[in-house]
DNA sequence: TTGGCAATGCGTTACTATGACACAATGGTA
DNA sequence: TACCATTGTGTCATAGTAACGCATTGCCAA
């Protein structure tokens, strides 16, 4: 089946495998070069950028909807991800954005349920930077990560959800551990701080963070310090995985 | 039009009105007598308890339909609300609680849309207890309050969705005030302290309590005591409302 | 009329958490 | 080999919290 063919057929008959009026999009976190980063799309003909979305199947569970689509967009499994907000105005889903797709697979626009109105629910995903292999999807010309305060004009409400989810993503610091995912398995002590301060786009104190990383109990100390590096060699830490799953379901008091 | 004139209308042709497979349930909190109630309709034909709940019509901001769902069933107005989470598994809403209406209305299972599969999105609010007027839908014989420690069996999830929304508004009271809905206009330290201990099923220290909502800013004591009480009088205290919506949006670290 | 009493208002103390900062240890580099 | 940026560990003042004491109030019973 032709390209085209394949566009056109998930535009007439999408509706026959989905659910209508509802997506769910999918915000992916990562760190690398002590930047936060996000996966995004760039639209076809718009030329705009998006966050990896999709729909439900008929038969499906939402959060299995939104781990297909992360799956697909990175390859990676059992990831934790978490709803954390609907988005809902009805000028949302405005048609604008599926105008090119209009001319070039020849559909009008009250011939798809892609050009109805839709509800979505908005996912984040803290994923580690160097297992995934971005692959973009048929609306998509490339998948990649972008820079959290280099981000160039988005689709639709899609910078408003990214926001959101930012705004989420800080306050879900304070209760659960983060990092697991987002950090290599040995790490250091001044990069996990990077990770809190680049999340919470603020300076922390050195010496009081590791105070309180360290008496979460999450971390166990390594008995290896970073070769190659000028001046003092830091340890290196991993996650304490038993504790670490512990504290995400019972959360930790930890405010930075 | 008659009663099942119009049941089967919204049966056959609801669609036309509203979006497809998304609704609304609303958690609707009241207090009276020192205790949290939840405002529950009583389901026709099956007899259990199920939340007001509702669709979204085909232009309307989810958050527009919670708030109209919330006014049909209690008639109030300019309400705070706010979504806590999706419930979206594919076997949620099961047929079985539909099927006295099968036969009432002579339908085929296969005929309507409100037989097909349902995501729904959990609002809560929290409400004058003395100034709802309950009315129930057009599925419900009665609509009533309900102690949140004495609820029956309920319909398909709901319960799961109470509770989740209980476990919300435990986590809110930390962050956000709490109170000027629930509470009458004037009320006593007392009062104010009773209700957090409902919401949070625990006791707290009197005099811990009073110190740390009182350096909250958001009361405001007035120049005079409850009457006719036996023992020591309590002052009255009523919100300071700029304040209090100042602590709304800006939220209040408060940790009970 | 008056003293008891239960509830409220206000205060104290010990402890813990937090923010700000000092100083010693380390190990590659000039 | 001395330097020095960076890390590891510790200290201190302060704020916030939990636990509890005591005086005050005002109805009620004797």
């Amino acid at each position: 089946m032709s390209y085209d063919k394949a566009l056109r057929d998930h535009y007439l008959k999408g509706h026959e495998k989905y659910l209508r009026h509802i997506s769910v999009d999918c915000i992916i976190f990562g760190f690398h070069d002590n930047e936060l980063k996000v996966l995004l799309l760039q639209a076809k003909y718009a030329g705009l950028w998006g966050l990896p979305g999709g729909f439900i199947k008929k038969e499906e569970h939402m959060d299995e909807a939104a781990k297909r689509i992360l799956k697909e967009r990175t390859g990676l499994d059992e990831i934790y991800m978490q709803q954390f907000y609907v988005f809902s105005a009805p000028e949302r889903s405005t048609r604008k954005a599926n105008q090119q797709f209009l001319k070039t697979v020849g559909l009008k626009s009250n011939e798809s349920w892609m050009f109805e109105r839709f509800i979505t629910v908005g996912y984040t995903a803290l994923v580690d930077f160097s297992k995934v292999e971005p692959v973009a999807d048929v609306f998509s010309t490339t998948c990649e990560w972008l820079n959290i305060h280099e981000i160039p004009e988005m689709l639709l409400d899609h910078r408003d959800i990214l926001n959101k989810a930012l705004e989420d993503l800080q306050l879900q610091l304070n209760y659960h551990p983060v990092g697991y995912n987002l950090l290599p398995e040995k790490f250091t002590m001044p990069e996990i701080q990077k990770l809190y301060e680049t999340i919470l786009d603020k300076k922390l104190d050195r010496r009081n963070f590791q105070r309180k990383i360290i008496s979460t109990g999450i971390l166990k100390r390594l008995n290896e310090t970073k070769k190659g590096v000028a001046h003092k060699a830091p340890w290196y830490y991993k996650f304490d995985q038993r504790k670490y799953q512990k504290a995400l379901k019972g959360g930790i008091g930890f405010e930075l």
